[in-house]
RNA sequence: GCGGAAUUAGUUUAGUCUGGUAUGACGUCAGCUUCCCAAGUUGAAGGUCACGGGUUCAAAUCCCGUAUUCCGCACCA
């Protein structure tokens, strides 16, 4: 299906939405999950805990959204997440400094440059707006990040802009506590907030998103020192490095040189596998190794984890190899030790990062789960059964004759093991569409014989067929079912 | 941020040119029906027509501003 379908689904069943709708002055870039959404959301964090986390035996922590000025200038966000921007003084247009003067001269000047050279380049050049030939003003640092300011003294701050500052600053003290041994995964589940200057397409372009990062702490000197990599050596990866993206095992990726060292296709190999296990169609998803440009300004070796949808290729996964910036930045910035040992060895650890947008993720799921069935008129959100906001509706035929009483006797007796859905109102197709409509797996229907012989149907989402099984079964029915893998 | 289009109930939509406070569908709720795959039946709720200002006897409708959404450009570390 497509976005405006899947934008519907999420308006009228409670996925998401805008925040703040009923105020005119709500901003750009801010939506919020409904019941639906946050059920998706917590299941499919769940997954990706058993087959991120827990698989590698991670750690994950939890880190203030609210960071000091000295987490970003160690990071380089302060210096390197502003964009030198001009402005036309005549239409207003806003373009990007560096690369403004590149097209029209073909001087390079490094984004980080002094504002002062930009200037200067325009004014020799006699650089006009492309669009007006207006003249521009002078070159301003245009930061994406949000600035806060802390007590009475309003002491300069931010909101981060990516979860795994926490993670690196964290690091030390985690190593030591936590009987770290190289490699080492610390992972994390939070909002990053970021000032785009043009949010777009709902979930997909948010300033406040939610990101579920990994950064795994290796020795560089043992990169291909990776035992557990023969779990992953036949799982079959799609890589793209020219125009077409290609389908091959990670064993394969590893000894054409496409992918540098068994440490970094291990990990796109369980990511690959966790994604396959949320639904989304693997044969339309891609590793794209990324080109010296358009890598982030602290990766070495960059693969974005991208997937097709109806509105193009979308990047859901960063996957940075981010060697040992971040922890030589901290570590000068801090003064504090970073290193550790690593058998009989003192190593600064380098990083690889698994940054995955959730937002981005859930959309996809949803795009690729929605289906439209044709034959029965009805619109089915195939989620995988351990993903759906509800697992079973629970549903009285008709309301009288003590069936009503019979269906909360059932759901009562379900409701704290499984997300169940009581529902007596309206015709049984309608009621079983709704269902289908926010992926429920299956639904349990009460009838006379119900009463007679304590049996009632089944009936599964994607078939809708039915069966009949006794009440005593559903338990066990339902926990096969709705596991995760 | 620039340019274009749009904004009417939960969703979708008529009405806007030609000013007289709003139409249909779906959905929701309650009842009847007791029917196992929505659209039988009766009834009901739900809209300050995005927000603010202006013109007018009168504004969803005309004018101005703002916001949001979508598309294109730019941006996306």
């Amino acid at each position: 299906m497509n976005y405006e379908e899947v934008m519907k689904l999420a308006l009228e069943r409670g996925f998401y939405f805008p925040s703040c709708e009923v105020y005119s002055d709500a901003s750009a870039g801010f939506w919020e999950y409904g019941p639906s959404g946050v059920g998706l959301k917590n299941k499919f964090l769940e997954l990706w805990r058993r087959e991120l986390i827990r698989r590698d035996g991670m750690m994950e922590i939890d880190g203030s959204q609210i960071m000091s000025k000295s987490v970003f200038e160690a990071s380089g966000h302060l210096g390197n997440f502003a964009d030198p921007i001009i402005k036309c003084t005549k239409c207003n247009s806003t373009f990007r400094a560096d690369r403004t003067i590149a097209e029209i001269t073909n001087i390079e000047i490094p984004e980080n440059a002094d504002l002062i050279e930009f200037d200067n380049a325009i004014k020799e050049n006699k650089i006009q707006c492309p669009k007006c030939k207006g003249n521009f003003s002078s070159t301003k640092k245009f930061n994406m990040m949000f600035k806060v300011g802390i007590g009475p003294q309003e002491e300069e701050a931010y909101l981060r802009p990516e979860t795994c500052q926490s993670i690196f600053v964290d690091f030390p003290r985690l190593f030591k506590t936590m009987r770290g041994k190289l490699p080492l995964g610390i992972a994390q589940v939070g909002k990053s907030f970021r000032n785009e200057i043009a949010p777009r397409q709902s979930l997909l372009r948010l300033r406040e998103f939610y990101q579920a990062e990994i950064e795994v702490f290796c020795n560089p000197g043992r990169l291909d020192d990776v035992e557990k990599f023969t779990e992953v050596e036949n799982t079959v990866i799609r890589v793209q490095t020219d125009a077409e993206p290609i389908s091959m095992t990670c064993k394969e990726a590893l000894e054409s040189g496409i992918v540098p060292n068994k440490f970094v296709a291990y990990y796109l190999g369980i990511l690959t596998e966790f994604y396959e296990k949320t639904g989304i169609d693997i044969s339309k998803s891609r590793f794209r190794k990324l080109g010296d440009k358009e890598k982030a300004f602290y990766a070495e070796v960059a693969f974005d984890f991208e997937v097709e949808t109806t509105i193009g290729w979308l990047e859901l996964v960063a996957c940075n190899y981010r060697a040992d910036y971040d922890l030589s930045s901290h570590a000068k910035m801090s003064k504090e030790k970073f290193e550790v040992m690593d058998n009989d060895e003192k190593v600064l650890p380098h990083v690889f990062e698994i940054s995955m947008g959730i937002d981005r993720s859930l959309y996809t799921i949803l795009e690729h789960s929605l289906k439209k069935d044709e034959e029965h008129e009805r619109m089915v959100l195939s989620l995988k059964p351990y993903l759906s906001p509800v697992h079973v509706g629970i549903l009285s035929l008709v309301k009288k004759d003590g069936l009503k009483e019979k269906t909360d006797e059932i759901f009562l007796n379900i409701k704290r093991k499984f997300d169940a859905f009581l529902d007596h109102s309206g015709a049984i197709g309608r009621r079983y569409r709704r269902l289908d409509e926010i992926g429920a797996p299956f639904a349990i229907t009460v009838d006379h014989q119900t009463l007679e012989d304590n049996t009632v149907t089944i009936r599964k989402r994607d078939s809708m067929e039915q069966s009949r099984v006794n009440i005593t079964e559903i338990d066990s029915i339902l926990s096969g079912s709705v596991a995760f893998p």
